[in-house]
RNA sequence: CGGGGUGUAGCUCAGCUUGGUAGAGCGCUUGCUUCGGGAGCAAGAGGCCGCAGGUUCAAAUCCUGUCACCCCGACCA
């Protein structure tokens, strides 16, 4: 990104009225616009410490309106939270060899537990740890073993099952790079774990989870995504099967939204889980885990943001609505404001779905310009602006996200509030399916391996765009695949893809791999992704 | 951890080749004028130039070391 080109636009932007609010633009450079968007709408920042982000209150209260939402799906599935130990002791992390090995290269470790003056590695004079622990402490980057101790003890009969936990936690992945919401060495998910009598009923479970994860995705992020299932080379490690969403995000990229765990007895083996049945023989349980994360944050912002920036589904959206009156005249400005302030009040009454709407009325003394602007960035779905010749009409200056920054209109106050409601959902729906709509235009069944290799082009090919940047290649091929470790690596290595999943829905159609030839039975999704 | 790059005001950067002790734009503060719109003019605040050594009368600038961050790989929700 040429820094000087980033000037020159913004000059030209405030000369002219900008173009766009965000620069550069989507087609531009992807990468550093997403960057610029969670800036500019004020939802994170990178902090001191690597790759830690501190997420700001706009980009929080998203956040916790993801949680309220999921967790009321959980607890009505009967799911129960609770909270386990942040730190896992490292030998009942050993204790199933695949996940160690899954994970051992990005774990952070805790070794000390007591600091005293002392020369630090700097040769300065500082704080260095003393008191070095018996067992180092591993700072979790997933919970299956340290939950795994407590299902232990918690699990004796068969009627204490099933056992259905969820926790909403912080987890620590030491990844060697990072970007704000979609990769961070900390970030905060919720983690479901569950342990069954049979294996049907944690598979069940385990499918149940993916369900809720995909009707989540889709009717509240208004982010379509693909049901499948990984193969061996994608799965989790340590279980038997991992079940996924996958979403498109706007760069065509593919982005793993959600994972639904189904273990088989493998952890319940490291940790212990048994029971007895109601024949009094003792067997090991079933287990399943499922997550989702922060990231979901970062899919929300690839799949709907513009150009002027992040571009919130109502459903999720921290603030509904803007009230931004307009009181730069001082005999009317109490007048205006009262007006506002009595708006705000009857639409915090309407509700919507699981709260109320909830209203900003922006009466910050900054210019209103800049006011409409920063709003447009942080995605609030609609804004409204009210001066004394709306209030003397009974009326409203309405506009909507979704729509041109341009595209306002005036609106009866009464009408305004009577279909808020409506317009949001109206907005949900156009939302959900102009991102389907990519997905759909970017999807292609591919039925050779030249054409595989000419949709996705070699590793870092990119089309050359109108806007002078260039766009990633490919999109979404789906392809008859016999799952192959070895093709998958290649195809890794030479094309940057990666095979997503192996979609649960749609008719079984019989074909042949594009690069063994072995029958198949159905398609896989094959995509570079994130 | 391999290859490349960058650390200068809150942000984005210029200055470094040819050493002489700090600049711009945006942002911020104040005033006036404008304003149903991301304004104009003026004044002002703000920097031990990543850190530590070295060379020199003199270092943001040259040398050495070190730390951090970014990009491209390997790894990943």
């Amino acid at each position: 990104m040429s820094n000087e080109k980033n000037a020159s636009n913004e000059k030209k932007g405030q000369a002219a009225a900008a173009q766009t609010a965000i620069t550069p633009t989507r087609a531009q450079d992807y990468p550093e616009w997403y960057q610029q968007v969670v800036r500019a709408a004020d939802l994170a920042e990178t902090s001191d410490v690597r790759g830690c982000m501190v997420i700001k209150p706009w980009g929080y209260a998203l956040w916790e309106n993801i949680q309220r939402s999921l967790d009321k799906m959980f607890k009505d599935t009967g799911h129960k939270n609770a909270y386990f130990p942040l730190f896992i002791p490292l030998s009942y992390f050993e204790k199933e060899a695949e996940h160690v090995e899954g994970f051992a290269k990005e774990c952070a470790v805790v070794t000390h537990h007591r600091l005293k003056p002392g020369v630090k590695a700097d040769g300065k004079q500082g704080l260095i740890p003393d008191g070095e622990l018996q067992e180092p402490l591993v700072v979790r980057p997933t919970s299956e073993t340290i939950i795994g101790a407590s299902f232990a003890k918690w699990v004796q009969s068969y009627r204490d099952l099933p056992l259905l936990i969820n926790q909403w936690a912080n987890v620590v992945r030491w990844e060697m790079r990072t970007r704000l919401f979609l990769r961070t060495a900390e970030f905060l998910w919720q983690e479901g774990h569950t342990a069954h009598a049979t294996s049907e009923e944690a598979m069940d479970e385990t499918l149940k989870m993916l369900e809720v994860y995909a009707d989540f995705a889709e009717n509240w992020m208004a982010m379509p995504v693909v049901k499948g299932e990984k193969t061996e080379g994608e799965r989790f490690p340590g279980a038997v099967n991992t079940y996924c969403i996958e979403a498109m995000m706007q760069d065509r990229k593919a982005l793993q939204a959600g994972t639904s765990h189904f273990l088989g007895q493998n952890f319940a083996h490291a940790s212990e889980i048994k029971f007895s049945d109601a024949e009094g023989k003792v067997s090991y349980a079933w287990t399943t885990s499922w997550g989702v994360s922060t990231r979901l944050i970062g899919g929300m912002i690839m799949t709907h943001a513009d150009d002027d920036g992040m571009v919130l589904p109502p459903r999720l959206a921290p603030s509904h609505v803007v009230i931004i009156p307009v009181t730069h005249k001082p005999e009317t400005a109490q007048a205006v404001l009262d007006y506002c302030n009595k708006l705000a009040a009857d639409l915090r009454k309407i509700p919507y779905f699981g709260r109320t709407i909830e209203v900003e009325v922006d009466n910050r003394d900054i210019r209103g310009g800049d006011k409409t602007w920063q709003w447009i960035k942080k995605g609030i779905p609609v804004r409204v602006e009210v001066g004394p010749r709306d209030m003397e009409q009974d009326s409203v200056f309405m506009a909507r996200r979704d729509r041109g920054h341009k595209e306002k209109q005036s609106v009866k106050r009464d009408e305004f509030v009577a279909t808020i409601h409506a317009v949001l959902e109206e907005m949900q729906g156009t939302l959900f399916a102009r991102a389907k709509a990519h997905r759909e235009q970017n999807t292609k069944r591919i039925d050779s391996r030249a054409e595989f290799e000419a949709f996705f082009g070699a590793r870092n090919e990119v089309e050359a765009n109108e806007s002078g940047g260039g766009a990633v290649k490919g999109g979404f091929a789906l392809v008859h695949y016999a799952p192959d470790r070895k093709i998958e690596e290649e195809l890794k290595t030479k094309f940057a893809v990666t095979c997503r999943c192996i979609p649960l829905e749609g008719a079984e159609e019989p074909g042949t791999c594009i690069f063994t030839g072995k029958p198949t039975t159905r398609r896989a999704i094959f995509a570079k992704s994130y």
